[in-house]
DNA sequence: CACTTTTCCCAAAACGTTTTGGAAAAAGGA
DNA sequence: TCCTTTTTCCAAAACGTTTTGGGAAAAGTG
């Protein structure tokens, strides 16, 4: 009783330690029951006008909000979305992933959700996360980024029903919501694009197996070069390590050059820029003069390289927010399947690509 | 009661949809009252060693887990931590920020909390995340990085007397909890360290003032250099901008031996290191033969490069696990004054620190 | 055996919402 | 005026836990 009387003191001044107020509280300030208050709040037609004015006036004067947790129980969602990352896979290494994440949040906190994060340090520990948060019923969807060609994260939420959105696809033949970049067109775009330039030998510098992103850039590497009437040449295409990219890459980038007939351009992963300039460096060879560059991903380095790096740029920030959206759509219910989205990449040319002498 | 029947069925067999099972069923199941479960499973003394055991290994069995959101209801708790980033401070842009997560998140999970992330775009949107946490009663405490001399979050976080850690200092005279490295100490070790070498000309670079971390390092390398003997020349000392380290270090370096007595080591952030090797580059000069360098941050590229680059590493796993198991203390209701720690980084020696011939 | 203490269990309340299922009051229709 | 419809409000139940405050049975004590 007497807690509820203080609670009545408006909080206007200096010095109060965030008194929070009470649905109950705010429903007796105003001569009103709570079912009243709260139906007011929510813009239920069945209060009239005038008190659903005074309602929402005496709330945002007293900074009311209502306790999320009491409001999930009730409603029985988490009101919550999981991801997983993995530090190891130096996928997070630069901007790209941030703005996945950034349109991610975004839309999540406009939703009025909660994102939670996981940081795992292997793949063993990526599904006990995952596990953690759905078996613990502490989230009501899941995003998944950086898939797998085979990926058990995908079967064990399909197993069990559980609405998910993945960034990338994986091979699955149940039907399932995803969001992906058109690699395929966007090697294939560099690919035409370099070979217009007057390109014969353009280079494939891939990401190995494993993951699934290599596999629409090699599809869009070999569309490409058969749009522009080149020969594939199985010696011109090379695949760097995950675990380290840097080093595998500038290792091949020594070797791409032995060839008796080198190539004149290189398309890649951003990622594995670092590797193929120290290489080119080594070769006494110059990016954007005898060697043509094209990258996948606008990293930081890509733009303040010189010569910058000609890059195809996917936009991650929008793709966060419809991977949310859809999210949102199928712990509503909606079917999956529905939702398969595969977004254009653009091409940004810098100095790096070149038409060859 | 149809349904309290079918989830009697043990959960075994495929194709089950992740049937979740209640206190209450589990109860019915064991026929024992909802109260000498909860119990059981909190290991209380007033149930015996026979029913604890007989209800855990059901629990198990049917795969029970309570209802975090019922638990955090009734214990007027969320059982979660938040925490915001901003990615454009590069600050995000490698290892080092994904350690310390890791390490924040490895140790949240422990407790059995929750870590819930805010993405925000710029200074005023992460106010605006802290707040909907804080006041929208969706954290028991925040975690707090990138730290500013002035920082309105801490004021803030300290007006309402909300629980809080920050990873690194601010000015503010109220006591509060944080989690700090040793700027200092490493820049001083760094510096005393070359100065044995034998270098007498040793360039610091470091980040504009604004952000906190820049001030210990200044103050290690003036006291680097008078425990060696050496004069502070402030034509030695350079400012790279926030927004854009590169460029601004690239030019920086270039500016630093146009000096009629040019330095032969520099000391700095490993955030700039890309721009003070074009800077290098360009002058000619070799990093580790003609001129050494010691970068604060063990990134990635500090390793891969060639000759790689000599650093003070924060151990910024460790940190963030501390940061956790501080904020929890001050969550139950610790002193947050009583939590200062500055932890000790450890210097690197490869092959950019050498002594002059 | 009667009394006290210990052991073991449980019914009810509470956490703060939203939803359900009316019911009283006001308005409209004849 | 009397009946029906609409408007406006509310009491009670529910979400799934944990905690409170016993109370019955068993064990110990004289």
């Amino acid at each position: 009783m007497f807690l509820e009387q203080s609670g009545n003191r408006i909080g206007f001044g200096e010095g109060f330690k965030s008194m929070t107020i009470n649905l109950k509280q705010l429903s007796k300030l105003l001569k009103l029951s709570p079912t009243t208050v709260s139906r007011a709040l929510a813009d239920y037609p069945d209060v009239s006008a005038k008190t659903r004015a005074r309602v929402k006036q005496m709330a945002i004067q007293q900074g009311y909000q209502p306790n999320p947790v009491a409001r999930r129980l009730q409603k029985g969602k988490t009101e919550t979305i999981g991801i997983v990352i993995t530090p190891e896979q130096n996928y997070f290494s630069d901007t790209f992933f941030i703005d996945l994440l950034s349109g991610i949040s975004n839309q999540i906190t406009r939703a009025g959700y909660e994102l939670i994060l996981g940081v795992a340090s292997d793949e063993e520990h990526e599904m006990q996360s995952m596990r953690r948060m759905v078996e613990g019923k502490r989230v009501d969807g899941m995003i998944l980024t950086l898939i797998r060609e085979q990926d058990p994260r995908v079967g064990y939420l399909l197993d069990r029903d559980f609405p998910f959105v993945l960034y990338g696809r994986t091979r699955e033949t149940r039907p399932y919501a995803f969001v992906d970049m058109d690699g395929k067109q966007a090697f294939e775009k560099a690919c035409t694009y370099l070979a217009g330039l007057g390109h014969r030998r353009i280079a494939l510098l891939n990401g190995e197996p494993g993951f699934m992103f290599p596999v629409g850039c090699r599809e869009g590497y070999e569309s490409g070069l058969f749009l522009s009437g080149l020969e594939l040449d199985p010696d011109l295409i090379r695949e760097w390590k995950h675990k380290d990219p840097s080093q595998s890459s500038y290792r091949w980038t020594l070797e791409l050059f032995k060839n008796d007939n080198p190539p004149t351009a290189i398309l890649f992963q951003t990622e594995a820029v670092n590797g193929i300039f120290k290489g080119l460096d080594e070769l006494d060879l110059q990016p954007g003069k005898d060697v043509a560059l094209i990258g996948y991903d606008d990293l930081e380095i890509a733009r303040i390289h010189r010569p910058s790096l000609s890059v195809l740029r996917p936009q991650a920030r929008e793709a966060g927010q419809r991977v949310v959206n859809i999210l949102l759509e199928v712990i509503k219910g909606e079917d999956p399947g529905k939702f398969q989205e595969i977004h254009q990449v653009e091409m940004v040319i810098r100095e790096t690509s070149f038409a060859p002498s």
